[in-house]
Parts: structure tokens; sequence; C-alpha cells
DNA sequence: GCGACAG
DNA sequence: ATCTTGTCGC
């Protein structure tokens, strides 16, 4: 079994295999304690792809007030395969969160959760690593089929692959397009759509994965 | 064999 | 993801 990330496979079918094997494993009932703490975590890159930029935030629940925040640098090793992304990003995410004062009792990561081929999305991946719930709130699809998602805030349609229902579209802003949000660890696609919900301010992200990502790409920081 | 393809 | 200015709309 792997221990240390580092000694991660680095052949696509040796990731794949790790990944089958790793899958089974998230929990998808709800397993969330009361939440005072809500971390937002992105990845970003610099010079040219040449380094890998994590950047993690953690928010007061329910004032969303943001109680810290953290970058980690660190060279790429990792190419971006679609499918494999987990393996570029959850190193440099473990790093920065090993930079953290508090653990908290919630995650959002950028990318997708369950909603994954096999079913291990990044923040499927990071749920695992770091013990705690993940959503995974995407920008695009990765692969599964949904419908035409109504235009009212809130509103979601679910998004199906092989006869499972893996994730929501979900729109969190009129006339933008809606985000796929799918469980990554301990809670179930209920509840992951609640959250998010519940920490939209006025922009299609969520603020935790809305100011993890503008760190990320040094956009700036939090007040 | 031909597309599709998170960040 | 990243390279990049102005511009349309609530």
């Amino acid at each position: 079994m792997v221990t240390s990330l580092h000694d991660w496979a680095l052949t696509a079918s040796e990731a794949i295999a790790l990944q089958r094997k790793l899958a089974p494993r998230v929990i998808l009932d709800d397993r969330l304690d009361d939440v005072r703490t809500i971390a937002g975590v992105d990845i970003g890159f610099e010079a040219a792809g040449e380094i890998t930029r994590a950047a993690v935030v953690v928010l007061a629940w329910p004032s969303l007030e943001c109680l810290e925040q953290h970058v980690h640098r660190e060279p790429t090793r990792m190419p971006y395969v679609p499918g494999l992304l987990s393996f570029r990003e959850v190193p440099a995410a473990l790093s920065a969160f090993d930079m953290l004062q508090r653990r908290p009792e919630l995650v959002m990561v950028d990318g997708q959760g369950i909603a994954h081929p096999r079913r291990l999305g990044v923040a499927a991946h990071l749920g695992l690593w770091l013990d705690l719930p993940t959503i995974g709130i995407a920008k695009s699809r990765l692969c599964g089929h949904y419908g035409e998602v109504p235009e009212a805030r809130g509103e979601w349609t679910p998004l199906t692959h092989r006869g499972d229902t893996i994730g929501a579209v979900l729109r969190t802003r009129e006339n933008v397009k809606p985000v796929f949000v799918s469980p990554g660890h301990r809670l179930g696609l209920p509840t992951a759509v609640d959250w998010v919900v519940r920490c939209l301010g006025r922009t299609k992200l969520p603020e935790p994965t809305r100011l993890a990502d503008r760190l990320a790409s040094r956009r700036g920081r939090v007040g």
C-alpha cells in the first residue's frame, strides 16, 4: 500500500490501478461533525507550469470570515492528464494543509469529487488522504451526462454516468454556466449541494473555492 | 477506430 | 491551468 505521496505510481496504468483500489474506500454517508470552519483549496501554476502553487483558505461558518490563508509552492512533477489530475495536485495541496493552524470540518476543492470515470476525482482523493469531508466543485464536466438546468439560482439536475448519479449540475447564478458539484468524501450529494448553496455569495463559485482560486492564481488576498 | 477529456 | 484588453451587462 502507498504510504508516502512521493511514492505514488508514475505510470498511467499504475495510477489507474491505484484509483480503482482507493475508490471503494470513499464514504458517501454524511459524517459531518458540527461545522465551524470550511476550507477552500485550489492549485495554480507559475513560470509556464514549472512551479505548482497550492492555495488553502479557511473560512468561519456561518460568517464566512477568512481566518487563514496559505500558499505552498513547489516544482511541478506531473503533467496534466485527464482522469489523473489528483496525482498532479494533491501532494501540493497536502503541503499547503500542513501550514494550517486549525483542522477544518469541511473542505471544498476545485475539481471533481466522485464525478470521475473511476469515482476518484481530486476532491475524493484529497478527502481520503486528509480523512475529512470534502466536496468537489468543478467549472466543467469530466464525464457523465445531464439535462438542461433550470435558470433559477439553486436549481440543479443530476449528473449520471453508467447508471450512477455521480453529481449535480448546479445553477449558482442566473445567466451563468452551472457548476459541477459532487461528493468527495464523507457526505452524500444532497448534503454536498446544500453546503455549496449555503456558501454562495454573489458570484458563480462558493466563497471557499472562489477565494482559494484567487490566491492560487495570484489575483490577491482576502481582506 | 473515432471522439471526449477536471485543472 | 496560463497567455491577455477591452467590453457587455446586472
